[in-house]
DNA sequence: GTCTATAGGTGGATAGAC
DNA sequence: GTCTATCCACCTATAGAC
């Protein structure tokens, strides 16, 4: 791997493991095993380090949203971006524990924090449409599509960030897969028309 | 206010501002309007100011909670244990923050984190109990109360944590009221037997 | 592109006077 | 209990050699 990358994967790594408060230019530099005055002829600073680590991160995260759209039906194409939420989340939880846990205001990234939050309103707009297809399709009762896209997002948001945060950790892999189902599946029932609540 | 309870204060407010990166004794120090060594009279070092924080915080947590039980049926006592959970996290965000939000790993409190665990798996328990009430009274569907009340914990987590985190500042105070509702109502709904579904 | 050397800063913690 | 003085560790970032 090129040296640039290896620094964004430790750098990755080192946040993830001690967190904003031990993550340091010369952790970074001694991971990757060189100098940590090498790290400034791939970065300016420290900020630039970490407003690329958030960029990569809003830019994988893209990719796996949109799988959703491989779905045949409107619902089905929801339930899609949900799995794509959690493996993004459990896949690189690096790069969501910087986008999605990490308060902008501690992040100091004055410069960056416009393009985060834009890419942070694309991400709800597609979640908005996918319900709004939901909603059109009569599988979601008629409520506020905005509403019901920040139920989803808060209720996904709150099952993947209790488990990064390892407060779930006597769930194995198996079983957190399994809860997502359920998740899931409360989600649509929370959200099904009256008439289609009968079983 | 005691000088004791003022250094408590201010580290809150600190970590709240600058995060775990940005708290520092020094910093405390400077808020409370003492030196910094003084702080060392109070609290015997950085880890037990925090430490203290953290004990003090679920001492709280754990008043607002018992307000649930004032409520006279198991719907009723778990709606009001969701607005409880709401009130502390909007009233207390720093506490919260450093509760729920902050993974264990970055706290380096290997010796409170313990207390911190039993604290944590006592709340869960005691949503486990209003979710087993729930069920007995038939006002829930019959599933495994741990997977129900962590479906519960998750969605109202996940809703106060994008609050805190300054995602949703598009949504004043009334609104952000308004959705914790919505949400409550989309819990009880996706729970509910399916006897009880038909509106 | 990577190194060593170094400047300049911040922060945790202690010693000892008051 | 609070202060000043101080030590030491660690941090960001730059300069200049290779």
């Amino acid at each position: 791997m090129e040296t640039r990358a290896r620094i964004l994967h430790e750098s990755g790594e080192l946040l993830r493991e001690k967190g904003m408060a031990g993550f340091s230019m010369r952790g970074v530099a001694e991971r990757v095993g060189v100098s940590a005055t090498a790290l400034y002829r791939h970065f300016e600073d420290k900020d630039a380090l970490l407003a690329t680590l958030l960029e990569e991160g809003f830019s994988t995260f893209g990719r796996y949203l949109m799988r959703a759209l491989a779905g045949k039906t409107p619902l089905e194409r929801l339930r899609r971006a949900g799995h794509a939420y959690f493996d993004f989340a459990l896949e690189h939880p690096r790069d969501y524990a910087l986008m999605f846990m990490t308060p902008c205001r501690e992040l100091g990234l004055d410069s960056v924090s416009e393009g985060a939050k834009a890419r942070m309103d694309g991400t709800f707009v597609f979640l908005v449409d996918r319900v709004k297809e939901c909603i059109a399709a009569g599988v979601f009762a008629e409520q506020d599509p905005r509403s019901t896209a920040l139920h989803i997002w808060a209720t996904v948001h709150g099952l993947a960030s209790l488990r990064l945060n390892g407060q779930l950790e006597d769930l194995d892999e198996r079983a957190f897969r399994q809860h997502v189902e359920f998740t899931l599946d409360r989600i649509e029932a929370s959200l099904a028309p009256a008439s289609a609540r009968r079983r």
